[in-house]
DNA sequence: AGCAAAATTTGAATCGATCCAACAAAGATG
DNA sequence: CATCTTTGTTGGATCGATTCAAATTTTGCT
């Protein structure tokens, strides 16, 4: 009723104002886009032109094909899009990344997808300069997507021995080693190793040809890690039960069950991640043993949760969110190398490891 | 060194390989878009043409202005990105976009930016099909920011009595009146309300005048609410102090510091959200006063972290993720219309709440 | 007024795809 | 053999802006 041009059916475009106002295309460009170089009277024209009209202002989608530069990176993972804002990890170093695009003014693009086929088009539609990479189950198919795009992309924890793609991870095997170095040093000599996962879809106990021929690296170097301490100190790593979780409950209670059932259950279990040391200590503590008078528990990831559970935590604390600072700026300010970083690791201990029992 | 076109500079386009593949830009374009309507033969030569010239596949870029879909929706804030993985409240709200999101196969694009120029253009330039609001502080100017983009948006809580513009949120006056009246019931007749802000800025106790005068619509229904069930029980509301926070646990302390100062301190605390109930119980416990023993306290929201605070809070949930999904969908299926929902609430009653100290 | 320098404005080219009406070729039908 | 289908291919138009060399207008100065 106000205006005249109600109802109508096509957005405005910056052309439209520019005929209205009676200018070039390029002088109503330039009211927007550079507002210092014309000439005020004509300035103001073209703004109550577009004003008048309704125009919502230069389309982002016309600007960003000239542009070439989209100002925001994707963040990719085969996970539910959920699980960036439920998983502690992923939260950790969704706020690292946070804080570097704060810095630049640049957006971040959440992309996921179930299936493989959703997953394949979304990181190919993705309005981005550059890919973050969740590499958790599927990584390697993660990967050769993003591959294909052409971007910069960056794959968070080397899970890949390929040194083509760039990466930042710790170093897994310096990390393990302080864990399981821990445990020995208080005196353990029996334990028990509770894995990520090995290759896609697999669990339970692995044998020593799994490790050889494991996808994961990651995972792979944090037993190495782990083996390498036991061994200093005398252990006879081949008698260490490895079970293989998927990182989730499930897998992980079974592994606790597989690993208990036995006639000389460990004294102390070594986790691979903190979410999956904290499952077990929520199962031991079911079952009456207590973390860590009967069971020493040394995670891995160092997430803010482990701080705060019962008992607190003893695990070895990556610089989670700077790595996902230095993954996003390595996005940012992509200089067209290949990057390999590995960051060091830090034993924090708190209550969840102990000295073996007595009796034991 | 392998393929001729090495060290080229400019990035390979449809318009390349159709050249090389000696056919029309529309049929390579067919190619990938709906590859079964081209001859197998012509495909698989294009198809071949692209792998040789390391073809990236169809630029979303160029897709996008055509379509003009992009596919992803964002979520817009005034607090910095970081706000989406640390704030428990968002985090539920986001996995419920998050859900309707993976549903339809949209991505998620994160808007946010600290200073007022900085937020303008983001929006402006967020490559996105409407916006989810989440209206914290700062909540109008982001709502007319938004609004200039002409793009369908829906503001995340009613806090705006505008008409004009899309909401969800929830039933604020049932949601407190439930609140007061469980604690009412519970025998309490001394109350302290510690409020959500009233107007940007401002923290202290507030005054009648400031109430009416409220910018955020929801903080004051809330109070009505309080209140109207407060009268009911012969409680007058004039003697309660209500305390405008900011959310957060300066100003909640302060506000606690304040309320207890009086010679005749309250039961029991309604506080219009988690946050601040949590930061509330920890500072009495802090203080050595018992919840609920001396002092019960009821908040607001119902965040998971709420069910396992200790005690346990008694809260009024909202049904965060459901907000959530509704909210996206009414963007992903946008018709037009100016759609303002309210959800109802629920009261928890866990273990922050129980009868006043008989000495009281 | 006359002219060079400075300040503005113009309009065509470009970014990278998709869409679609028109056309061509091959196959089916009477 | 002429005509109608069916199946594939073509090339121009379009999406909505930005850019830049060239054209035009202003301004400054003598």
């Amino acid at each position: 009723m106000a205006s005249s041009t109600e109802g109508n059916t096509r957005p405005i475009r910056l052309a439209d104002i520019a005929k209205a106002a009676g200018v070039s295309h390029g002088t109503a460009s330039n009211v927007f886009s550079r507002p210092e170089i014309v000439r005020e009277e004509v300035r103001e024209r073209v703004k109550a032109a577009a004003e008048a009209m309704g125009y919502a202002g230069p389309d982002p989608k016309g600007r960003l094909l000239r542009a070439g530069k989209v100002n925001a990176i994707g963040v990719a993972t085969t996970e539910p899009l959920s699980y960036f804002f439920d998983d502690p990890f992923a939260r950790a170093m969704m706020a690292g990344i946070s804080q570097a695009c704060d810095a630049t003014g640049a957006g971040i693009a959440l992309v996921s997808a179930g299936n493989e086929e959703k997953l394949a088009w979304n990181i190919q539609s993705a309005l981005v300069d550059g890919f973050i990479l969740f590499c958790i189950e599927g990584g390697s198919r993660l990967v050769e997507l993003t591959r294909e795009r052409k971007l910069p992309f960056v794959a968070l924890e080397l899970g890949f021995d390929d040194d083509t793609v760039s990466a930042i991870g710790v170093d897994n095997v310096a990390g393990a080693r302080l864990a399981a170095q821990h445990l020995a040093e208080l005196g353990h000599r029996r334990f028990a190793v509770l894995a990520l996962p090995f290759a896609d879809g697999s669990t339970g106990l692995v044998s020593p040809e799994k490790v050889r021929t494991a996808l994961y690296t990651g995972t792979r170097d944090r037993l190495v890690g782990y083996f390498e301490a036991f061994s200093r100190y005398g252990v006879d790593t081949a008698g260490i039960p490895v079970y293989e979780t998927e990182n989730d409950e499930a897998s992980t209670r079974a592994g606790l069950e597989t690993i208990f059932a036995s006639a000389e259950p460990p004294t102390a279990i070594v986790a691979m991640s903190d979410r999956i040391a904290m499952i077990a200590i929520e199962w031991l503590a079911a079952r009456g043993i207590a973390v860590p008078g009967d069971v020493s528990v040394v995670g891995f990831d160092g997430v803010p949760d482990a701080a705060i559970c019962d008992p607190p935590l003893t695990t070895v604390a990556q610089p989670i969110a700077e790595i996902g600072r230095r993954a996003a700026r390595s996005i940012l300010d992509f200089d067209g190398t290949v990057r390999r970083e590995t960051l060091g690791v830090e034993l924090v201990v708190r209550a969840s490891s102990g000295s073996p029992p007595k009796t034991a």
